[in-house]
DNA sequence: CTGAAAGCGCTTACAG
DNA sequence: CTGAAAGCGCTTACAG
């Protein structure tokens, strides 16, 4: 019997199961090569130790850490947050653990200080959020760093293996139908930042139900944003000032929504009476405002899961999944257009 | 020359300097029986060959990843996210990395399931968010597992070297000066959930500054919450409709304190002119609300940074501080109360 | 299908 | 102040 006081290892359970360390390793990582027998007796021994693998140990010798690695930059509390449940839920009861990493798009140095975080850690995969996950040079890395990757994002960017997108573009599409159908015709947009991928497919989406009703969308009803609330208050102001005044604003998130409320209030318009808003994401602050925002939620959780599968259990099938239909969440911040 | 295909190991950093590993891993762990000259012609060498040392193989040989843990349930996602990031800015060129672990605080087994994380991954050390920073048995383990812990909080837990801290009372009492100076007599309380020490001290920093100013504090001027939205425009509604109304609120965070800003809404009282509120936290919701909120703001992310240099490097300057003083951010949810 | 030997890249007693 | 040997707990070729 081994000391009960430590730990087993491997050499414990070859000892007692009277087989070589080598075939215990063969039942922990579940070579084919193996007697029915062997397999039975090995695990019935494992079992009784209760002897779990040293993962140290195993990252020693496999050259590659028990790790998952998320790297992102910072779009959103709720939503890192969220990947991480999302991630936690997939490698509950593995040996696996998650290691974050916030990192700065703007650093000059981004890749080479990625490259000696993968150099260093070894992870075993990492999940990449939007927007850096629209990076094709970070996707090239782990590539050649042999890590491997699942990018998070708006649209699919990679094969069906490295992605997990939303179906931004399309749920754009359906907020401006909502919009149509109650009556309103001249709707505005603000825009996401320059430069993210969601921004470009949630305009593309306004652009082309717009098209598709047959609804004209002038230069004054399209106002810039950085997805930051200031830019949604700016944007705002732009659209409600024009003498074409907008009935509705899609803003292509939340934070910029929040942003048009205020606008609003500062001029005395009711929100949804005089103006409807819709926002992107179905933050808690979409539910806390008032009155309560019409939006468009998405998965965030279960694509984190799914991103998380794909790396450490691919033959599962939900890591097959790789699209995640978001949906319209109406609450309170639309209504017809007054006659 | 080492293969210059292949990262370079201690025994190439021994070779190439003439000396034998063991004096290569004295310099990298600083040991203080080396001689100058020695110690200069390793890192000489080691500088020259981009030498990392493999945190692998020394999480092996020392029993200890160089990771850091951050145990928590979820409170917050910005604090959470802020928490982080102040990790991150402690860690930053160090070999360590952050593991992230939510857990629930109800689960019957959360002692077990956090011994069964700390043994499988020798964490360097954990830091530990409210509420669950609260729970002793917790530390105790970490103590009894030989893994490093710091615990933050809104009241001195532990002692210095386990703990980091803000000044809830404190902030609590000249949240109430603030609005005592401005002629409030009627101050209502939304206490946070019963458990949490941050809720403990919030309600005592409030009963103590009312007392101190003589105000009585009827049980119509205080209603229990959970931290949560729906909570405060419940609790909110429970003591607007009361027969003396007050005039002010002190809700426990800021989530409860939008609620109270929707129920005086739905009452048609207008914040600040006929209510003023005051929440606690300064999240993104208190400066997005209309009219933005007043609210306590505490030093997150250097409380983060600082917890984490407890652990990693306990002979720095900031690692000894453990106090870490909250301020009033004044907005314009408050106003003088009507004549 | 199974095993003995060597190795992953470090550190820990133990000497000297 | 410095080093040779053994060990941390696994896996990888290589045999058989």
């Amino acid at each position: 019997m081994p000391k009960s006081n430590k730990t087993p290892t491997i050499n414990d359970v070859a000892r007692l199961a009277g087989v070589s360390k080598k075939t215990v390793s063969r039942v922990i990582n579940r070579s084919a090569l193996l007697s029915e027998d062997t397999r039975t007796k090995v695990e019935a021994v494992i079992a009784e130790l209760g002897y779990v693998p040293n993962p140290q140990a195993r990252a020693l010798a496999l050259r590659r850490n028990f790790l998952l690695g998320l790297l992102h930059d910072n779009p959103n509390a709720q939503t890192v947050l969220k990947v991480q449940e999302g991630v936690l839920d997939a490698i509950r009861d593995t040996e696996f653990a998650l290691v974050v990493r916030p990192v700065d798009r703007h650093s000059p140095t981004l890749i080479e200080d990625i490259r000696h975080f993968l150099e260093l850690q070894r992870l075993y995969g990492v999940l990449i959020l939007p927007p850096i996950s629209e990076n094709d040079a970070l996707a090239e890395l782990c590539l050649e760093m042999g890590c491997g990757y699942v990018r998070m994002g708006s649209a699919m960017l990679d094969d069906a293996d490295h992605m997990v997108a939303s179906n931004d573009r399309e749920m754009v599409e359906a907020a401006v139908d909502h919009l149509v159908e109650l009556g309103h015709r001249r709707i505005a947009l603000i825009e996401g930042p320059k430069g993210f991928r969601s921004a470009h497919e949630r305009r593309e989406g306004f652009l082309a139900a717009m098209a598709r009703h047959g609804l004209v969308v002038p230069d004054s009803a399209r106002a810039p944003g950085t997805y930051r609330f200031e830019s949604g208050l700016e944007a705002a102001g732009l659209l409600l000032d024009a003498s074409e005044r907008p009935t509705a604003i899609f803003a292509s998130n939340d934070e910029m929504a929040s942003g048009a409320f205020h606008a609003a209030r500062q001029r005395n318009l009711r929100v949804p009476d005089d103006l409807s808003i819709i926002g992107f994401d179905d933050s808690p602050i979409a539910a806390h405002i008032w009155p309560p925002m019409t939006t468009v939620g998405w998965p965030v959780r279960e694509m984190g899961r799914a991103a998380a599968l794909k790396l450490i259990a691919p033959a599962e099938e939900v890591a097959g999944e790789s699209r995640f239909p978001a949906r319209l969440v109406k609450r309170q911040s639309v209504a017809p257009p007054k006659a």
